[in-house]
DNA sequence: CGGTCCCTTGAGTGCAATCAAGTGGAGTGG
DNA sequence: CCACTCCACTTGATTGCACTCAAGGGACCG
């Protein structure tokens, strides 16, 4: 169903560009000049879709292209040689997915879609190209990179803390992604099962579990299932230093 | 002692350039023409020295310069609101510093030498507005940028495993970055506390102290204070998924 | 020679993992 | 439409790894 959903999109190619994109101000065009970012819109493959688990690209295959995200929530996982599976990050609209394939002429993560996803593409080398004449591009770029190497030391941090601060930590900045986006900070859908966000922030799915349930209790936040409605975010957010 | 040896340095500004420097094949020169390196050469402030403990940059700072670390060791720190430090990295000569503050306009993180270290300075605006003549330094920049996410995702492996394997497999990078420096990977001088290694590993200072004299019981490796022999490498590197 | 800091080793504790069982909800097929 | 199945989630009981607390030893520096 999904590979004809790939096909669908492929052969229709829809008309639509940067210009017109809703997530601009997340994506590649933030400060980039309109006709700067018509350029940009001339190189990019743009609404392809895919549907729950299937995978935007793999581990291994050559880094052929960035992909911004449009809609639907991605996870970026790594595997070691034993096969155990590491949620590295969730990806959501407005962000660039490919800078684990920047440092090699790899990927070596596989993207895989949480739920209907679409995206646009972008070829690396006519972005560097375009780099060249559009300064403020490669700039951009570099400055995109950037903030992920600030996602790690954000995570490293994360890491050394107790698992309900984690957990605390973990839904705050969901909330305030859902908020960037428009959507509602204090109630959204958890697009990742338990086992997944367990699996990203270095917990068993059943301590997830607990703690959720724990958070509940204390009336910071309600759960049903996937749905999450934070109801006291001073309180979550106590739970974060920083 | 150290302020004096800055002011010295500032002084002499000795004109040795990228092209003689051994560290080229690490650091930005990799892949530049001769003549590029010039180029390069030419925006570079050479060889500034300071002593240990002393700061590179603070946290907070504007970010207004790379570093290329020439000798020594410095550790990359970064604080939370508690005052916490944590360890986000230790860099070695022929690396860069500076990425923490690529992603705003200042610095996230202090970087504090380990020992008497020795850099070279590199203005990001020069180098930006160098990329435009030279594209292949934007590439190797964004390259050099990508790396540092590609560390971050190795960590976040480490950090789910066992705490020998983590020790094991921070010897055994340690060991293959002195290789790759020219130096004997089998004997070298550890120039991080206890402390400091079980910050960056996540692991309380006893636990670091306790695992070495494990490894050493198990004859792994040798431990006399700071240094480090490895006897066994494969055994160590069996500890090590991956 | 004294002081400080770092390292080592031991003892006890606690937090989160593992093991295990049971519940619930979504999707499927009869 | 309902029963069935599967999978995700929840909750409980137990275990174990690494932390904390504590004390002693050793190296370096003034």
């Amino acid at each position: 169903m999904s590979s004809f959903q790939q096909l669908f999109s492929s052969k229709r190619r829809p008309q639509v560009s940067c210009e017109s994109c809703s997530l601009g101000r997340l994506c590649i065009p933030q400060g980039l000049s309109e006709q700067e970012v018509e350029l940009v819109s001339r190189i990019v493959t743009i609404n392809r879709t895919l549907g729950k688990g299937d995978y935007l690209y793999h581990s291994g295959e050559w880094f052929h292209r960035f992909l911004a995200l449009k809609s639907g929530t991605v996870k970026l996982v790594t595997l070691d040689g034993a096969g155990n599976e590491y949620v590295v990050d969730f990806v959501m609209p407005g962000e660039l997915l490919g800078f684990d394939g920047l440092s090699g002429e790899r990927y070596t993560c596989s993207a895989i879609a949480l739920e209907t996803v679409s995206y646009c593409e972008l070829p690396p080398h006519q972005l560097e190209r375009l780099g060249r004449e559009i300064p403020k591009l490669s700039q951009i770029l570099l400055q995109l990179s950037g903030s992920q190497f600030q996602l790690g030391i954000q995570r490293v941090v994360l890491s050394r803390r107790q698992a309900d601060e984690r957990l605390a930590a973990f839904l705050a900045h969901l909330s305030e992604r859902h908020r960037k986006r428009g959507f509602s900070p204090t109630e959204f859908r958890l697009s990742m099962t338990r086992q997944e966000i367990g699996n990203y922030l270095g917990l068993a799915p059943e301590t997830v579990s607990r703690l959720m349930s724990q958070f509940e209790a204390s009336g910071l936040i309600v759960v049903q299932g996937k749905m999450v409605r934070i109801l006291d975010m001073d309180g979550l957010l106590r739970f974060c230093p920083q």
